[in-house]
RNA sequence: GGGGAGAUACCAGAGUGGCCAAAUGGGACAGACUGUAAAUCUGUUGUUUCGACUUCGAAGGUUCGAAUCCUUCUCUCCCCA
């Protein structure tokens, strides 16, 4: 190992570590260039990440990208992370098997701005030269003529090398329009740019970025003879072979008002086995020593989960935060521990509310709760927990329905007064883990 | 421009006059088991006041009766030019 005097400021105290072996270990590397752990391993590097400005947030998905960048500054070197503002009105194909529709111009503004924000929550941007920085592709992109593009850029890419690309490839039965075809070349042309501006030798990217990349690196090579090097993360599945991220409400999102923390907690907390070993190598800073030894401990018990609960922990506090995240185990305690009817009763009303405030909540005026309401009508047309009647009167049937942890027997029991707890609230639970607040007032 | 095939529920895909609210598989949701895991097993998967009602690309028509037959339209795919 070399010692690099360009490390973080918080980083003074490591030995500058090897990123392309830190990356191995943790299961994020898929394709690299050859050449580029020598670069990286020589001297402090720049490098960059595109964020796609498709939605108002990031996903966790997303945390991947991030993570990279992080443990890339932690090694030592200088991260960048680009907002396609410019990339995001073409339309990336990669991965895509349908043409995509275009945002609007005041949409794309308003998500770049979001993902920034967030972004800028996971760096260091004031650490001396390997400081982070965030680049905006419109930038460069706004006073670009057509025929500046097409004369200086697309001269040195042929169609023939373009459509080799699998992206292009996949889409050639189904059809594509130029502008998604373009694309390609306009990412290549970032990297480029980067390169010849801010001496940005490395891109990085999900594998499905990988054909994009290299155009940036055959780009570079044939107008300028320069040499960048490119390095991607393969794509995170589940065990069970479907796709990560999403559950069965959506995306998770790192917007704490898209996705409560309370949720958010949840859903790392219920990853399986398998995929816990394989996330908390990828979202978490743990050492290689930490995460085999919390392995080890949870092999012995797996039921209490302590890989799920460290995972958990360590990505809601950094994306959220502390504060956040107590409040996420709290409420996970009272809604999955021992807790019962009576316990619920107990809770001081201050407590209760932090505790569901990452829960579904609807209201509905104390009058019609005196006289009493159906379950049936309670839990659709009162608050939307069902769509239809016969799916609630059904899953109340296969004992999928409680209320205030109690589990509903009939379909004709009514719901009134004495459901209140601390005279406000119902909760109502729909399955085992969805939980919902009723507000009476 | 010529010829052919097709459009069925979340998806794939059967059904070609009544036995069709529509097979089967996947997905999703729920129950049991468990550890808020995985696997497995079971149930549900158009709406419903449970009498019915609205669905098979769209609109008409034939018929006692249509996803199924006829007409027109819209869209998709394939082959040839």
């Amino acid at each position: 190992m070399i010692y690099n005097p360009y490390i973080c400021t918080s980083n003074k105290n490591n030995m500058i570590k090897n990123f392309v072996e830190e990356l191995k270990w943790r299961g994020m590397v898929q394709d690299i260039m050859p050449g580029t752990e020598e670069l990286l391993n020589k001297q402090m590097v720049a490098g960059y990440i595109g964020f796609d400005p498709t939605a108002d947030s990031l996903g966790i998905g997303n945390m991947v990208p991030v993570m990279m960048l992080l443990h890339f500054q932690k090694a030592g070197h200088k991260p960048i992370a680009l907002v396609g503002g410019a990339t995001g009105m073409v339309g990336d194909p990669s991965g895509k098997s349908a043409e995509r529709n275009l945002l609007d111009e005041a949409t794309l503004n308003y998500n770049v701005a979001c993902q920034k924000k967030q972004l800028e929550k996971f760096l260091d941007f004031n650490c001396g030269a390997n400081s982070a920085e965030i680049v905006n592709n419109y930038d460069w992109f706004k006073e670009f003529t057509l025929l500046e593009f097409i004369r200086d850029i697309g001269k040195h890419i042929s169609v023939n090398y373009m459509m080799a690309k699998d992206s292009v490839k996949n889409r050639l039965e189904k059809g594509m329009s130029f502008t998604e075809f373009s694309y390609q070349l306009i990412q290549g042309y970032d990297f480029y740019y980067l390169w010849k501006n801010k001496n940005i030798q490395l891109q990085m990217g999900g594998s499905d970025q990988w054909g994009n990349i290299l155009t940036g690196t055959e780009l570079i090579r044939r107008k300028s003879g320069g040499e960048a090097f490119a390095l991607t993360t393969p794509l995170i599945k589940k065990a069970d072979g479907t796709k990560f991220g999403k559950t069965e409400t959506g995306n998770i999102w790192l917007d704490k008002t898209k996705t409560s923390p309370y949720k958010f907690y949840q859903f790392w907390l219920n990853a399986s086995d398998e995929d816990a070993k394989t996330y908390i190598r990828i979202f978490t800073l743990f050492t290689k020593e930490e995460i085999e030894k919390l392995e080890a401990e949870h092999n012995t018990a797996p039921h209490l989960r302590v890989l799920q609960k460290a995972l958990a922990k360590d990505i809601t506090i950094r994306v959220h935060s502390e504060e956040d995240y107590n409040a996420a185990t709290e409420a996970s305690e009272i809604l999955f521990g021992k807790g019962t009817a009576e316990s619920l009763q107990k809770l001081s009303e201050e407590d209760f509310l932090s505790v569901f405030e990452g829960v579904e909540q609807f209201e509905i005026p104390k009058s019609e709760l005196e006289t009493g309401i159906d379950i049936i009508n309670f839990i659709t047309e009162k608050t939307n927990i069902f769509p239809s009647k016969g799916e609630a009167r059904k899953m109340i049937q296969g004992g999928g329905v409680s209320i205030n942890k109690t589990k509903v027997e009939s379909v004709d029991m009514k719901v009134t007064m004495e459901h209140l707890i601390n005279n406000k609230y119902i909760l109502v639970q729909k399955g085992k883990k969805n939980y919902y607040l009723i507000k009476v007032s």
